[in-house]
DNA sequence: TTGGTGAGTTACAAATATAGAACATAATGT
DNA sequence: ACATTATGTTCTATATTTGTAACTCACCAA
C-alpha cells in the first residue's frame, strides 16, 4: 500500500495550522515538517486555492473555511437528526450527550450537546477520537459486532443488558453510558452508532441508562 | 505561484468524494479525474492514512471522520457563541439565521439555524459560498470594507442604515438581511463576519431587521 | 549609509510520482 | 467450463517534485 509523499505532507500542513489558533508562518510550517521554505509555500499554495487554508495580512496561514463545506457533507441526515435529540439527551440526563460512529476500530464522536447547566465539563469534543475497546461509545459499537473470545466481560455486560457501562476508561473519574444505534432496515445508517451520555461522577446510571435508550428509540423513529 | 499536482489532485479526490452520498469506487475517481487507476489508489491511501476517507466494505471510498475534527477547529469560539444567538434570531424572524465569514472575496456560511416551524426552506447551509457582491450576508461583509467608486447603490444603502437588506440576489424569491460583526476590540474575531436570516418572501423586513441589529449586539457581548 | 534579517521567488541536479502496460486474482455471466 | 469484467499490484520510461543555493525586495537597527 503505497503512499504519496507529497499528499501526505499537505495533508500534514492541514493538521497542523488547524491546530494552531494563531495561524502559522510559512516558516513555522517548514520547520514542523522539517522541510525546505520553497516546498512550505508550494504546498501552502495548493492547500489555499483549494480553500483550506487562508493567508491573513501578516501572511500567517490558518485554516480555512473550505472544512466547514467538508465537514458538512459528512453524514449530515444523521446529524441534522441527532442533533435535537441530542440537546435532550443532555438535559434529561444532565450530561454530555453524544454521537459517535465507527471508523474501522476507532470510534469518533461527531455530535455532541452539553447540558444547559453544565456541573463539571467533561472534555468529550466533536472529533474526539478512541479505541472501540475502551469507553461507553467504544463499547457500544463493539457490542454490535460478532462476539470474539477476547471479549471483555464489561462488553459482554453490555451486550447483555443492551447498552454500556463505564467507569473512568477514558478520563479519570468520568462515567459513561452508550447504545448502539442498529443499522437494521432502512434507517439510512451507512455505518455502525451509538449514542451516550458521559459525565463527572454525578450522574445516576439508572437513569441515565434509560434515557439513553429512551433517546435512542426517538433519534431511530427519526430516522426511518 | 507554484502549485503541487499531487497535493491538488489529492484534495479534488477529497472534494468529489465528499460530494458523492454512495462513496465512489478506485476506478470511478480515476475516471473523474482523468488518471490512472493505479494512482488514484495511491492517492485514496494517502488520504486514508490521514483519516479523511474510508474504504467500505466494497471497497468504495467515501468521506472519512477526519474532517469533521479539521472542520470543529474553525473559529469555534466563534461558533459555539452564536449558535444559541442564531437559534433565537431564527424563531424572532421566522427565518433561517445564519452566521458568514469573509474569505477573501468569497463569504462562506458557517453555521446555520432554522427556526422550529419552516415555512418554505431556503436553501443556505453551512458551507455555502458565494462572492461578497452579491447576497445581504455578501453586502454586510462588503460595507465594513473601505468605499470604493465600484459600489453599488445597494451597498451604498447598506452603509447608511447599519445593515444590508437585498431581494433575490442569490436564490429567485429570497429576502435577505444582514448585519456586520465588527471586529473592534478584543472580541477575538479574527477575521470579517456577519449575521442575519433569509427567507422566502414573507419576511417583515422591518422587523426583521431589527432582530439582527438586536442578535449582532448580543453575539457581539457574548464575545467580548 | 551600511549591514542584517526575513519573506518571497527562481534555477537546477537529484529524488519522487506518473502514465501506461503487463500481470494475477476474484467475481460475474453464459 | 469459459469468456468477461473489475480489482489490486508490479514494472518501466517520462514528468513532477524536492532540496539546495542564489537572488530580489522590504524592513529595521546601528
Amino acid at each position: 500500500m503505497s503512499t504519496l509523499q507529497t499528499l501526505s505532507r499537505g495533508l500534514q500542513v492541514l493538521e497542523i495550522v488547524s491546530r494552531s489558533s494563531t495561524g502559522l508562518s510559512i516558516a513555522e510550517i517548514a520547520q514542523v515538517l522539517g522541510v525546505h521554505r520553497a516546498i512550505a509555500y508550494r504546498l501552502a499554495s495548493t492547500l489555499e486555492e483549494h480553500l483550506l487554508v487562508v493567508r491573513d495580512d501578516e501572511g500567517r496561514i490558518g485554516i480555512g473555511g473550505g472544512v466547514v463545506a467538508l465537514s458538512e457533507r459528512y453524514q449530515p441526515q444523521l446529524r441534522a437528526a441527532a442533533q435535537p435529540v441530542l440537546r435532550s439527551l443532555a438535559e434529561a440526563s444532565g450530561g454530555t450527550a453524544f454521537l459517535c460512529i465507527a471508523q474501522g476500530d476507532e470510534c469518533v464522536a461527531i455530535e455532541v450537546a452539553e447540558p444547559e447547566t453544565p456541573f463539571l465539563k467533561v472534555s468529550y469534543r466533536v472529533g474526539s477520537r478512541h479505541p472501540v475497546s475502551r469507553g461507553a461509545a467504544g463499547l457500544a459499537i463493539a457490542m454490535q459486532r460478532a462476539p470474539r473470545r477476547t471479549d471483555t466481560e464489561y462488553l459482554q455486560a453490555a451486550r447483555r443488558d443492551g447498552f454500556a457501562l463505564t467507569h473512568g476508561q477514558l478520563q479519570q473519574g468520568a462515567i459513561g453510558v452508550a447504545a448502539p444505534l442498529a443499522r437494521t432496515g432502512r434507517t439510512g445508517l451507512s455505518a455502525e452508532a451509538c449514542i451516550g451520555v458521559v459525565a463527572l461522577h454525578a450522574l445516576d446510571t439508572e437513569q441515565a441508562a434509560s434515557a439513553v435508550l429512551q433517546h435512542r428509540d426517538r433519534l431511530l423513529a427519526a430516522l426511518s
